[in-house]
DNA sequence: TCTGAAGCTCCAGGAACTACAGCTTTGGAG
DNA sequence: CTCCAAAGCTGTAGTTCCTGGAGCTTCAGA
């Protein structure tokens, strides 16, 4: 049972790369900005991972994929590291990203309305146009004014 | 009326700013980048804006709210100056461009859904919950595998 | 023991600005 | 005409989140 324990397996960075999808840099990366606490080191100065990192490197990809910035996520973690109190903190990034996702998506969506509108009226054919995209995008007074 | 065309009237660098809504800053930029050319400059060695530079900023400002990259913006006005022959690129970059933003558009909207599930699981009240988002985070499993 | 893959540190770049430091020019008021 | 604050200038560094390279060292298997 005590060797067993001293078993838990460890890793060289790549292995943790290939495991969590991170790449090697960015894994670096993540320790430099301090998302990532320093993991112990061979004798040759090589980091090495055990099952704790690999944890806490899901926990900032799954963040990451999500959208959250790298400061939420330093957050987040904080939190997760201090169990109790942390519901009302968590809640309010998660709701404010939620948000601030919303918003780019209704941005998007007008510009996606403007984009067609402009992309559809010249068909892209022969010298004809002279250019209508061209022309829209020199003359903002054909929008329908979806964007800023 | 050769008067009249001498009184094309020039401006400094904050009015072309206030006129286009460009910052100052970001005007020099794009004088760097290559977007805008250098235009003249007074005994001072301040810059000179006159008409053909305000509709060529409006251009680029409008291209960037509509989201076109620097680069696609460089060509695009390279075209705009080589009247003719332009239709088919430009086409080209907005239909490319219309599908970047489609994309964009269909991950946030999977986001969405999946910050949705995970900030209402917990509302955010008291203690008892230990806490849900946080467990969401660190689990991968609970997704509906929507992201990557 | 040897060798090639993997690891190390440090630094530059990228996209598109933004901001500062430390200076000079401008243009209107007095 | 003189003053002075506001606006302009250049050059550099910072922002966010990585990514890639140079030039070196270590590891692990044959």
């Amino acid at each position: 049972m005590t060797a067993m324990q001293k078993l838990e397996r460890v890793m060289p960075i790549g292995a943790l790369a290939e495991r969590t999808g991170v790449k090697v840099e960015t894994i670096r990366y993540y320790e430099q900005v301090g998302l990532l606490p320093p993991p112990e080191r061979s004798e040759g100065n090589q980091r090495r991972y055990g099952r704790r990192h690999a944890e806490r490197l899901a926990f900032i990809k799954h963040a990451r994929d999500l959208g959250f910035a790298v400061d939420n996520i330093r957050t987040l973690l904080r939190l997760s590291d201090t169990p109790g109190i942390a519901c009302d903190e968590a809640h309010a990034i998660s709701v404010a990203h939620l948000q601030e996702v919303r918003d780019k998506i209704a941005r998007l969506r007008s510009l996606e309305t403007e984009l067609e509108r402009i992309a559809t009226t010249c068909s892209g054919g022969v010298a004809a146009c002279d250019c209508a995209i061209i022309e829209a995008l020199a003359d903002h007074r054909q929008c329908s004014h979806a964007h800023h």
